[in-house]
DNA sequence: GTGAAAGCGCTAACAA
DNA sequence: TTGTTAGCGCTTTCAC
């Protein structure tokens, strides 16, 4: 691989010439530039990225750390984020931070292999955030509360969320509803069933242990906890899925095992993913500010990485996407 | 931030050593290693990332590279090669190619910042990738064809796709076939085309340009097709639309113009989207083997990256999958 | 087992 | 305008 050093030999010229060439320096007559950019062309010279950042000791990019890089939820986010990125002239990569303590999510972090980041992943620890964020390398965190030195945080009201679902259930007259939770440990799940408890106590109505069921906010967790439900005989007439990819899976059981929605069960779920508006029937859910949020956890980074002080700490509010998955209890 | 020679002073021992100490070098007594440890911990000391790199000139990173982050389709894909890369130790990082010359995609690419990479990004021209890639800098190619020092092809069969699409439709007797394309330069599309013509000209079919509409691969252009499409008043008895995308867009024009799929109008896709299958009605289509694939693509960079020789063009096969969106023409 | 020193490729301050 | 040179922070050879 050829270096700048032999570009600058073959173009006859000293190093930094040949450094102020290629950046574009005014200093260097047109003359001389030719001369360097036409010996880089020969030599198919391409500058050494690492040897520019550990120089310059910036890089220019910002990264979006995520669970799962497949997962397809985020895909309103990314956009967000990606077109702040691109309007403040930053490169943005995503990680994931699959692997834990070894991923490539948390290299990036302690290692400072980018400016900053915003981060949306559960199972990157907050002693981890801690130890990567200061006021040198801001941290956006929309998976959670945590106070530290260059830590921002911007979550949604999920509290709310779980509330307002919860009461929207109420209001159709529905008294058994059941709660089919994410993981015991996740933040965005608590909150939600904190909204849900919230609800169920003010209209008086009981919440049942046997219709509390874990489906670890994934697909098939949804299908398994509903098929339990089913199992134990006696059904409720509503359920409150605490994500829609639970509410896809477990719609998928309750249709196999002949139950019609919304006819004889109301079915709520969270997120607004794009599968909610083309399932059959189209679920009623809580959408959450995707974009919104992106953008702002976006802009947010850079203020803070142009020096400017922020808040640290943005709720978003929710918002209930009425459709067809939940009807009046006859 | 403390550096490492803080450190090594703080211990009261030679930069070397604090450095073979810290990466768990045998020959360092383990007296001295637990008091270099205890000095970074002080100190809070981290590594920089760059200086290793630089200093190593091995990332342990590939990049896959896709046009846009945001994007639903690839989520398959993307676990595949992420399942890859751990299972190598490596990291993954995923960045867009938005942006086109001046994407992170491309300075990833050029500067070297990573030690290898899979594209699938058709606005990544071909002079980039060729500039790019090398026998140092292997680059899975997976959306065109090109030859080039370390870059090889895993390609699926587009051809044989869009023939198997079409051949279907025939058999079930429709002979009248509009084909909503992608993008004007995209590689898929020509070859999705180009399986379309065969297949028409093989049964003797002729083919109408004014069914023939550009779609630009995305759900709008779909919808726009197709309703410029319903204006033109004569339909077609069945559509091919060249990816899942677009047909999903289209069925919305559909169901606006009151045209009902399948009974009046038969839809076929490509690709097999997560969607296809629970959009009404579910979509017939071409499945693309998305985790074979990149399962294939990773595995080959990692053969790469490891010295070994491997053939530089691979070609996957494609799956029909029937729904019910395709019905025999009365 | 430990330390001194070279150098990865680049930028930028300074000198000429 | 051009050239010389000092590092950025790290790993690794080589001498002790």
């Amino acid at each position: 691989m050829a270096t700048i050093k032999d570009v600058a030999k073959l173009a006859g010229v000293a190093l930094s010439t040949a450094s102020y060439a290629m950046s574009g320096d005014s200093k260097v007559s047109a003359k001389t530039r030719e001369k360097v950019l036409e010996a880089a062309r020969q030599l198919n010279y391409q500058k050494n990225g690492f040897a520019m950042d550990l120089k310059r000791s910036r890089t220019n990019t910002i990264a979006l750390i995520l669970t799962d890089l497949s997962g397809p939820y985020y895909s309103e986010l990314i956009r967000s984020i990606q077109d702040v990125a691109l309007s403040n002239s930053y490169d943005l990569i995503a990680c994931s931070s699959m692997g834990g303590k070894d991923s490539t999510a948390v290299r990036f972090l302690l290692e400072k292999r980018v400016d900053g980041a915003i981060v949306l992943a559960h199972n990157i620890t907050d002693e981890i955030l801690q130890a990567a964020g200061s006021s040198r390398f801001p941290i956006v965190v929309m998976d959670r509360l945590i106070a530290s030195e260059g830590l921002i945080n911007v979550v949604v009201d999920g509290e709310l969320g779980g509330y307002s679902a919860t009461r929207y259930l109420i209001e159709k007259g529905h008294e058994h509803i059941a709660y089919i939770s994410g993981p015991a440990n996740s933040y965005d799940n608590a909150l939600r069933y904190k909204g849900f408890q919230r609800a169920m106590q003010e209209a008086g109505l009981e919440e049942k242990t046997k219709w509390k069921l874990n489906g670890g906010f994934i697909r098939e967790g949804g299908y398994k906890s509903t098929k339990m439900m089913l199992m134990q005989g006696e059904l409720p007439s509503a359920v409150f899925y605490a994500n829609d990819e639970m509410a896809v899976g477990g719609m998928k059981a309750l249709e196999e095992g002949g139950i019609s929605v919304p006819d004889e069960i109301s079915v709520i779920g969270f997120d607004d993913i794009q599968l909610a508006e083309y399932i059959q029937p189209p679920l009623t859910t809580i959408r959450q500010p995707m974009y919104e949020s992106g953008s702002l956890a976006g802009h947010l980074l850079f203020q803070m990485l142009n020096g400017d002080t922020v808040n640290d700490f943005y709720k978003l509010k929710i918002e209930l996407v009425e459709r067809q998955s939940v009807l009046p209890r006859k």
